[in-house]
DNA sequence: CCGCATCCGTTTGGATACTG
DNA sequence: CAGTATCCAAACGGATGCGG
């Protein structure tokens, strides 16, 4: 199991917890949407219109979901300015940021092997990519 | 967007299909079912049961799908014995592999910041986590 | 043992409208 | 502009059965 690592010995309680919540933490985060738009602030400070026009594609709805689940989890910040109109500016933490990492290398593999995939594809029988 | 890097100037066309097929591979790649599957082939070969019970919580059906694609994208090689009962086998190919290290990268930052995303939680005020 | 198909409940996600 | 709520379609995901 993915999180088996996680726990060096695993061999009292203490893990088993452990290790529950990084089943958790790793099935919030390891989604489209978050990690996109983990990606998408980097490490500006954008307003929600604003990080809503560079994921692209994302549903008002959705943005709102992940954000505050970014936020839930200390990934995120989120700084309210009382004006009228209101203004909300999210920032990426520290455990956000480093997260970040983590995407830019997953990016980079696509980079790198998005022929190798196109290919494969191709050889596979490339009958359902509408 | 997350795959603007992917493309280092963004001006002609092949980019944008390359871009879209980034995402497209993206969405493949960002779920928790088919990034818990990579880590558990790992560097071995195992069968369809091995890898079922590897992965644990993971259904017969969802297993099936996510192989599927992952040997679709060339991720996974499939090896089918003609015998019976049938013995089918998978392993990560190279892409495969290389794709795992990211995983790695993201278990790593999960136990890095464990404490910290709990601690964080529970300030928001956690009523939702059965 | 493995794969495919089917049925069906649950969840996700988009569109819309209303509030502050 | 941002957040919340509602409605509804689509996708997900589990269980089961048959076929190779």
């Amino acid at each position: 199991m993915v999180t088996k690592q996680l726990s060096g010995t695993p061999e009292n309680a203490d893990l088993a917890r452990a290790d529950s919540l990084a089943r958790e933490i790793f099935s919030d985060v390891a989604n489209k949407w978050a990690l996109l738009i983990i990606e998408a602030l980097g490490e500006r400070t954008l307003r929600f219109g604003e990080v809503r026009s560079e994921v692209d594609g994302i549903s008002h709805k959705m943005l709102t979901q992940n954000l505050r689940m970014l936020e839930r989890n200390g990934l995120a910040q989120r700084k309210v300015h009382p004006t009228v109109p209101p203004k909300v500016e999210y920032t990426l933490t520290e455990p956000g940021l480093a997260l970040r990492e983590t995407v830019h290398r997953m990016c980079d593999w696509t980079h790198r092997y998005i022929d190798h995939i196109e290919t494969s594809r191709d050889r596979f029988g490339a009958a359902d990519t509408p």
